[in-house]
DNA sequence: AAACCAGTTTTGTGATCACAAAATAATTAT
DNA sequence: ATAATTATTTTGTGATCACAAAACTGGTTT
């Protein structure tokens, strides 16, 4: 039954990634057979994965079952920032004691790929890398469901996010993510709190129209 | 097509209603077809509401697809309340400004049902005036994706909560929520957020085997 | 008594189909 | 020309089916 991957797994993961890094834009509309036929499968698999998505706040459902990625309202941006801060900023927290060399060491090369991908005006590698660094610092956290919770907010950010940095052609280095490396090497957690609740505030931020 | 309730929605609603209110006891395991069978329907569209189950994190399933209510480790119990603390004393804190005297009103009269399932004994009628409780305050703090997330991770400890609440025989009235009742009358911010958080975490810390 | 093994049943998966509702295109009327 | 109406196409829904993997059963062996 299980070749490895099922299939409304595989539809699943890819449209997933495809949204989480803003490579569909804001109210682009999807179809059950469309999807079926990228991937390679029949309707059954796709609307399973739909499903899915859908119950993550990924994707958005007209009352008669059309599905489309989600255009975020300000009050809405606003809210998910507001959580991204709390669970990350706790995650973080939670992660400091843990966070040895090595990790910061990772971190650092993370970050420099970040530098790259805004140097490169690669918004789609910019987001990557960026959750990148964010994943990885939080995987330290040992705290499954709360990561889980701030990829699913991740999720529905994602399109929006593309819209953005997409128009916005910033230079800068991702100056809190240093804050947020040298707090982490001090040990110093009311640093690292603000440190991280700026960098996930200020990205936002912008992004209210 | 829609027949004012599409049959997965239906079965959905339904599934998720028992699962919140703790009418089914953790590990227990399901199948599609005997969900289809419990509801009238065919195994496609309990195949949709057991999907997006899973992905809100009410029901587990393993590798083969087999289904059950998840049995939730210490650990990830207070991974939830840690996360319920944040986003719900965050919803108390916006709802504050805006809870005027007919809000506390029906507060006030939801706790006294609660105060009646506890003499009762009656387990579910508490779980549910409970989350009434807390639902009616977080609506006025106009965050309906805080308050989404607040209800799936309501969601994901309905069964152990109800594992908890049979075998404990407490006698007390909610002590909290009059705390947190006074707190909304005096418009006493800190006062309110710290009376939510000890309602959040007081009850779950019992919780632990 | 416990472990193993074959045979049987149960179960999830994915494809296909008929159908109705919705969206789109074409046509007509104003 | 523009709006309204009709015809056509597109689309999601739910039932059904074949199939393979998993779970279960009963008997045998060690």
């Amino acid at each position: 039954m299980d070749k490895n991957l099922l299939a409304h797994d595989r539809v699943y993961k890819g449209l997933r990634l495809k949204i989480m890094y803003g490579q569909i834009q804001p109210g682009q509309s999807l179809t059950l057979r469309g999807i079926g036929e990228s991937y390679g499968v029949s309707m059954t698999p796709s609307r399973e994965a739909v499903r899915r998505l859908v119950a993550e706040g990924a994707l958005a459902m007209t009352a008669s079952g059309r599905v489309f990625t989600p255009e975020l309202t300000n009050e809405r941006i606003e809210e998910l920032a507001a959580m991204r801060s709390l669970i990350e900023v706790e995650l973080s927290s939670r992660a400091l004691p843990r966070a040895h060399l090595a990790l910061i060491d990772r971190l650092q090369a993370i970050n420099a790929r970040v530098a790259q991908a805004i140097d490169d005006h690669d918004a789609v590698t910019y987001i990557k890398t960026n959750l990148e660094f964010h994943r990885t610092l939080y995987l330290r956290a040992q705290a499954p469901a709360m990561l889980a919770t701030a990829e699913t907010i991740w999720l529905q950010l994602g399109p929006t996010m593309r819209a953005l940095y997409g128009r916005l052609k910033r230079k800068e280095p991702p100056h809190f993510h240093r804050l947020i490396l040298s707090a982490l090497s001090a040990g110093d957690e009311p640093g690292l709190r603000v440190a991280v609740r700026s960098d996930v505030t200020q990205g936002l931020r912008m992004l209210k129209n």
